[in-house]
DNA sequence: GCTTGACTTACAGTTAACTGTAAGTAATAA
DNA sequence: TTATTACTTACAGTTAACTGTAAGTCAAGC
């Protein structure tokens, strides 16, 4: 039953490794609000450890803070509000996966790219041949 | 044998789908060099609509400008720069993939808090589980 | 002859997400 | 007791990649 410890901004910043300015940033923008001791002192809870490394997922499809005020202002009106709360991640989700096959679709053209190189430093490719012309092999 | 025509840089951007004004910056930051007709108005090949479309995908890989201007500068130092430039996309492509690895690892998590939401919502999860509980059961 | 588009330099502004400084106060830790 | 850490407000600065304005010139097309 020890699961109310209680963390001291610059302890919390390394355990979540965000800077004291980061999270004050994200206290400003209303991305999380610690409690505060009877000097009025932050201190954050195993719970924020836990909001913090969501937070970071979300951020890591490529949420933008805006987007998770938005989540935040859902969340803050209950149970109410989760079918919402599922349509926004959805979203969210939808738009990460076609980010994903973008980047992939770049990818293919890179990759061609090395391989033709990978021809010209063999010889494999003649020096006559460009590399738009080498593409159209793929099409 | 139609290849030689000549874009302005109205024109040209409508084809490439960046403004004036990128191209001007893009061409201030030494990304694109256009010709210029005897006036000094700039015109651009298709042989610029080639480069811009490979650039474009070196973008989409995530590659910043300044990664490019490095590209750029070993092209203009020719093929025996050929090895150097296929190290540095490989590189950029390595970088890319690993972005997108983790990309789908916080989408993994995200994909469950949905589940967790949709259980909820049709009550296949109890009330009191809250989503970190729910998270263990894929550990 | 007038409109349209292009040219230049020289900046200033924008967005997102931080990052940092200054100045002064106050409580805690060694 | 002194150093450390945290608090506040109020800004200013940073990075990347644009985006736009002003002011003045110039050439081509209708």
């Amino acid at each position: 039953m020890e699961g109310n410890k209680k963390y001291s901004i610059g302890e919390f910043s390394k355990v979540v490794g965000l800077t004291s300015y980061t999270l004050r940033y994200y206290e400003r923008e209303g991305l999380i609000i610690p409690n505060r001791d009877k000097n009025g002192r932050r201190y954050y809870t195993e719970q924020d450890i836990s909001w913090i490394g969501f937070l970071l997922h979300l951020k890591g499809t490529g949420m933008s803070m805006n987007e998770i005020e938005e989540y935040i202002k859902l969340r803050a009106q209950g149970d109410s509000t989760i079918e919402q709360r599922k349509d926004l991640l959805k979203r969210v989700r939808k738009n990460s996966l076609s980010q994903i096959d973008e980047m992939k679709m770049h990818l293919k053209v890179l990759s061609h790219k090395i391989d033709w190189y990978e021809g010209k430093l063999d010889h494999t490719i003649s020096d006559s041949e460009g590399f738009s012309e080498y593409l159209k092999r793929f099409e």
